[in-house]
DNA sequence: TAGTGACTTAAGGGATGCCTTAAATCGCTT
DNA sequence: AAGCGATTTAAGGCATCCCTTAAGTCACTA
């Protein structure tokens, strides 16, 4: 499966015959099917046969034409980065966890940015135990998670900020008014996050400890959906405390404080020792535990405009 | 830059050194050290160096390593999916803007999934003027954005439903009471979801007209967070119509219905024609029309946690 | 039934890739 | 200043890649 195979099976799929596959790349057509005969020998898959409305792609062809031209693609991307990157062009690359980026990311990186305004940020969202691997693979450069900080002397972590999760409803929730016992916990519909996809995380904790049935658990593409969602639709959902002033202040939300129903984490940021690090990323690491960070954090006011990049975002369902 | 010599640079970073990475993929130190001056060269950088604390990176190495691990990764997965698709494992891809993603995807596909529960749905979120891109080069069978059909032998359009973009504010915003008139509209914080950042959609529209500056434009990583923050922050935000029911009927939000202030938009399924295409997408293509998908779509009831896998989620700040 | 167009296989030559051993370079230590 | 450890360069052999032309196969058509 080399970038040459590949360019010449997308070719293929792109126009639809391998003639003109053959034009495109200036080759013969024995050639574009030279490079197909490898991948169907590598694959163990015909990927397409001559059909009379044109070429029929088998399921395995179509899989692999979607990844070859994402295989193509990253490839000139990795080329395109690691020459701005000589041109002096600096990047962090952060991994976090989904509450993380979604509560506190935003607040963190705006300030930080403006203290150096080349700077440009990589943010992606991985599950807290691939924390290792990703720093050690050099795949990031700081990962924030909840964890106890990683014991070894190849890493750095520091603790930087305390939070709970706690169980909230709407306010005209019965729940709201009397408290609410396990079993009561247990038989209400739960609105979640993607953390609660997470097998070790907290929230996974909280739904383990109230032995939550799946069907009760209803998971949403954000915490902030989840949230919304038990104002309309009754239910419960997991917040964290930091959140939840502003709900609890005008009313809309009532925290249910039963036994057991707070669960509480430590975000850390970790990172390579300094001499393996990026001088960006022991810049964060110092930026992090200062108070103007720390209040940056908890008010969440969201990204400018200038500054916020789409995102590749892949669901799957199955 | 092949395979080969992407899987020595990974090694040498994962270990460190040049010979550790040699012993882990059993040849010589020089065959590795080879390896990467073919990538130097290519790429035009040293990538590294040796230093008194073991192998120093440059910039650009730093990127390559993290894009090395992603293209071998990404390398394998095709060779897993092609495998699993050849072994009759159904899927469709399924590509949508965020508004979509956000707000129908997931009771459409919940019910989608009941009706063939093999299949395994692949949600990925693209600016709208991609689609007929995705479409031809096969990265998605299914395209939902909100564009008029497009118009070609080769694709096939339904739309399937209507909805209309429109201003809210919190119940206690002054807005609220009065009829607001343009230069106020203006002079607020607007509080976006990913959809602002797609230069051509309707959200850029509405802003466009109004001509909000940008330093009144906050952007948040889902629609729901940005609503979430307008019921504590104060400040308008964008809401389609028919999510609106539930927040006007509690009271949480309020509708300001000045002059322009709703933009509407055709969601529109698009696909090849059905002799290009496949038997899932093809039958997707039914079924978003149904009634029975509609009132999915606009009842957005979360997905199930079986179903719900992690998403890759990367965002940039430049 | 022969012809046509499109894809694949076959054969061959030139280039490149990949690995090995041996030698050279470089930085650090003693 | 010599020794040492690690990386890189050099040289060479073998295999593979990549492309070409020519021939083969297959489906469809006149």
């Amino acid at each position: 499966m080399t970038p040459t195979q590949l360019r010449a099976f997308a070719a293929i799929v792109r126009h639809g015959t391998v003639k003109a596959a053959a034009d495109e790349l200036g080759i013969s057509a024995p050639a574009i099917s030279s490079h197909t005969a490898a991948l169907r020998k590598e694959l163990n898959d015909p990927l397409y046969h001559p059909s009379s409305a044109g070429l029929a792609f088998t399921p395995g062809g179509l899989r692999l034409a979607a990844r070859a031209q994402e295989l193509l693609g990253l490839q000139e991307q990795t080329r395109q980065e690691v020459l701005a990157a000589s041109r002096g062009q600096r990047v962090l690359r952060l991994a976090t966890t989904s509450l993380f980026a979604e509560y506190a990311a935003a607040g963190l990186l705006e300030l930080f940015k403006k203290r150096a305004n080349d700077i440009e940020v990589e943010m992606s969202v991985h599950p807290s135990h691939r924390a290792a691997e990703l720093l050690s693979s050099r795949q990031a450069d700081i990962v924030i998670s909840p964890m106890s900080p990683i014991s070894t002397h190849s890493f750095r972590s520091s603790q930087f900020l305390r939070y709970e999760l706690v169980i909230v409803a709407s306010a005209n929730h019965p729940l709201a008014k009397s408290r609410g016992d396990a079993a009561t916990l247990r038989s209400q519909t739960w609105f979640l996050g993607p953390s609660a996809a997470e097998e070790r995380g907290a929230t996974a904790r909280l739904l383990k400890r109230f032995a939550v049935p799946e069907e009760n658990q209803r998971i949403f593409q954000s915490h902030a959906a989840a949230i919304s969602e038990i104002q309309t639709n009754g239910g419960i959902a997991i917040l964290p405390d930091f959140r939840t002033a502003s709900y609890l202040a005008n009313g809309s939300l009532k925290r249910i404080s039963a036994r057991g129903t707070t669960e509480s984490g430590v975000w850390t940021a970790t990172s390579l020792v300094s001499s393996q690090t990026t001088a960006v990323a022991a810049e964060l690491m110092r930026f992090i535990t200062t108070p103007r960070a720390t209040r940056a954090m908890l008010s969440g006011s969201g990204a400018n405009i200038r500054h916020f990049r789409p995102s590749v975002h892949v669901t799957l369902w199955n």
